[in-house]
DNA sequence: CAGAATCCGTTAGGATACTG
DNA sequence: CAGTATCCTAACGGATTCTG
């Protein structure tokens, strides 16, 4: 059986499994915020208010709440250096984070091409 | 510059506007639905009632609300036979949906991975 | 069958003020 | 600096009933 990317066959089981995983996905990556926030991370921004402040619009509150759902998805590592003054935390994306990459640049691939449909479907 | 998938780079617009595609990429598949709502309509169930079977907990309030909000995404297209009766509706993915196959299909295996990480540090 | 109408609870998230 | 505490609203979505 010839199986390529285009052409993928599953069973309803393995179907219905498949679509929990993108269900799962769309649990942990989803919403208004955490995949910003992520290329925050990746991007460099470590610090808290540092992150609030790349991160255009949010709250520290969400800011706060976000970062701990993220850590307990083991995508962020909440690090503190107690020694130092002030007390230095720092918010360290984890190597598991890297695999996001890839899907974000496809996000980001799929939304540049949508928003030129929808702009284009204005003009007819 | 050597520019692979691995090490691509960005000027701080393109990251933006990238990032706010993102934003986008989400607001349209975002949610708790819609992606399985498009699941359902490639996967061959084109009927009002026949997608409320197939997409398990779903209300008609909220499929109806989300099947419009796919029409204006160009995701779906609604078509009426009103020679027939009872009247015939059908819901038909767009060849549009179907650019999200490959999306789908890295969120489900990024799922899948997550799911045995999380389920693993359990065991720790 | 294909929805619309209604009602209602939950939650995401915004604004702002405050604290160690 | 790194958050917490409060309060508040809008949107999401569940349940049910009704209709052409």
């Amino acid at each position: 059986m010839k199986e390529n990317n285009k052409t993928q066959t599953f069973t309803k089981v393995e179907c219905a499994d498949r679509l929990s995983a993108v269900e799962d996905a769309i649990y942990v990556l989803g919403g208004k915020w955490k995949l910003r926030i992520i290329v925050a991370l990746v991007s460099g921004y470590h610090r808290f208010n540092e992150i609030q402040r790349s991160v255009k619009g949010i709250s520290p509150r969400v800011l706060s709440n976000e970062l701990k759902i993220l850590e307990l998805n083991g995508l962020v590592k909440r690090t503190v250096d107690s020694e130092s003054f002030p007390v230095l935390v720092e918010y360290i994306p984890t190597d598991y984070a890297e695999t996001l990459k890839e899907l974000v640049s496809m996000l980001g691939n799929w939304g540049v091409n949508h928003k030129k449909r929808i702009s284009s479907e204005i003009d007819l």
